[in-house]
DNA sequence: TACATTTACGTAACCAGTTACATAATAACT
DNA sequence: AGTTATTATGTAACTGGTTACGTAAATGTA
């Protein structure tokens, strides 16, 4: 097990771990979709808990909750409709809305997916040591990230440009 | 500003919360440097920190030391050559080798992007309130990864399959 | 009521990573 | 020395996001 050259950098090899942490969970999720349940995909689970909430939810309103931009939200939901996991209706008063919603087919494979769900939340809590810490940090630089961000503050310290 | 759903979901939410910082800080940076300095693009940072230390290095090696995949650093790499930005030389004793290096243009152009380097140190101790927390944080979760990754401890947490 | 603006969705091109497969050079073995 | 295995690099197709641009429907206004 060689030394990680990322985490040696302190500071600076903070968004570079990031990135590679994100991507393994996503890599990782992927990876057990695959071999449990064959046509999910990992960044669905979202949209099944927010359409299982709400009913019915247009891809405007999708993309704002989930602070995506909307173009993320269709390409997701066209694999999902492409799949038949997704029904969609047009608003009869609006002609530009679509409403979503989860299809028969999704609505009968919640009680699997929720087992899914339930390991992958419970390995979270293990990963991360049975205590919120990561969690409250992370809130903490959303927060700051809402304040100012990256690219604000890296403008204002950039000496004598 | 509307409540944040990923946020409020707990474990749950943590892996797009982790995406979304991630994308933040890559999509940021990126528009940092195009109002800079046009032609950088942000994944280049270890590349010239590596380079800068060690000279010479293959394709081969530099994934290793990242911790990507080899074809992540050869479209990276293909891409600062044909900006100019590294030169290449093969390995006389083994013509499957490329060694890379910074080139001339590069070197000319490192104090520039110290500075911006510096600032983005800056930027990311301000977000991050002036402390380690976060950092040590994230490092538990990867040594935990190391231990066994999140796949691994899905697949044993999910009951009666 | 006609025109301008805004909103909702769609499409294209891009970035940054992955896995799977291919190929050529070297190393290892018998 | 010839065959096999391994290593270094390259290529293709995919995931999952972005911005920039386009278009049609709805809304606001002169």
């Amino acid at each position: 097990m060689e030394a990680d050259f990322l985490a040696e950098m302190g500071y600076t090899g903070l968004t570079g771990r990031l990135k590679r942490l994100s991507d393994a969970f996503i890599y990782q999720t992927r990876d057990f979709y695959r071999e449990h349940e064959s046509d999910i995909e990992p960044n669905w689970h979202m949209i099944f808990l927010l359409l299982q909430k709400n009913e019915k939810m247009t891809v405007t309103e999708i993309a704002d909750t989930l602070q995506l931009s909307h173009p993320a939200i269709v390409k997701l939901i066209n694999k999902m409709k492409k799949r038949g996991y997704i029904d969609a209706e047009i608003d009869p008063q609006d002609n530009r809305k679509y409403h979503l919603m989860l299809s028969q087919k999704a609505i009968k494979k919640l009680p699997v997916l929720e087992q899914y769900w339930i390991a992958g939340e419970k390995a979270l809590e293990e990963l991360l040591g049975f205590n919120t810490r990561l969690l409250e940090e992370i809130k903490k630089l959303e927060d700051r990230m809402a304040e100012a961000d990256f690219k604000t503050r890296m403008d204002k310290l950039l000496v004598n440009e």
